[in-house]
DNA sequence: CTTAGGATCGCCT
DNA sequence: GGCGATCCTAAGC
């Protein structure tokens, strides 16, 4: 358990789970509104086709960072869950900027007027996550997990930007927030 | 407000 | 050699 989560459970009740709760990155964060799961037997997930090197952090202990490249360009942060070796994580998407805001503006640069962490990459390059990150425990510095304060409306819907097993609901938000990285239907 | 297209690099076939 | 769990810009309603 870290913060309240189990990272023991499938991916899709991780993520739902995970949907107001505090992380931090070197001190820099806020509250997660946004998240996917994405799991062994899903072909969508980058696990679906056995270990490789880039996704081998995936396959690790639960409860750790798996962090990968998107299109050469963004940084995407995943939480692995499950049991060691089974494959499955879940994608953060989105966070409400709480602490640290002058240090993410300062990295999004001018673009932070668009949202400082409404997406995968956005939230990356605020928090300054990249390879260096991919299998830390997400126990340790430099990162800080805590639970989140009191209940929340949670959402689900189809998860963005794949192109396999479109339909599944495995995108969870945080009922009405303005910090997601698009509204759900 | 919505949509289409380009950027750009590491991984897999 | 092709493609992607994305983001930004520009153009058209």
């Amino acid at each position: 358990m870290i913060a309240g989560i189990d990272f023991g459970a499938p991916s899709h009740e991780v993520a739902r789970c995970l949907i107001g709760t505090f992380v931090l990155v070197d001190g820099v964060g806020g509250r997660i509104v946004e998240t996917e799961a994405y799991d062994r037997t899903d072909p969508a997930s980058h696990s679906f086709s056995g270990p490789t090197e880039r996704n081998g952090a995936m396959f690790g202990a639960p409860g750790h960072a798996y962090v990968y490249l998107s299109h050469g360009i963004h940084w995407c942060l995943n939480f692995v869950c499950r049991e060691e070796g089974h494959g499955a994580g879940v994608l953060i998407r989105a966070l409400e900027p709480l602490a640290g805001l002058d240090l993410m503006r300062q990295r999004r640069g001018l673009d932070a007027m668009r949202g400082l962490c409404s997406g995968p990459g956005k939230l990356c390059q605020a928090l300054a996550v990249t390879r260096a990150h991919n299998g830390a425990s997400l126990a340790a510095a430099p990162f800080t997990l805590a639970a989140a304060d009191g209940e929340h409306a949670v959402v689900a819907g189809p998860r963005i930007g794949i192109s396999k097993a479109v339909e599944v609901p495995w995108r969870f938000g945080l009922a009405g927030s303005p910090f997601l990285s698009r509204p759900f239907r």
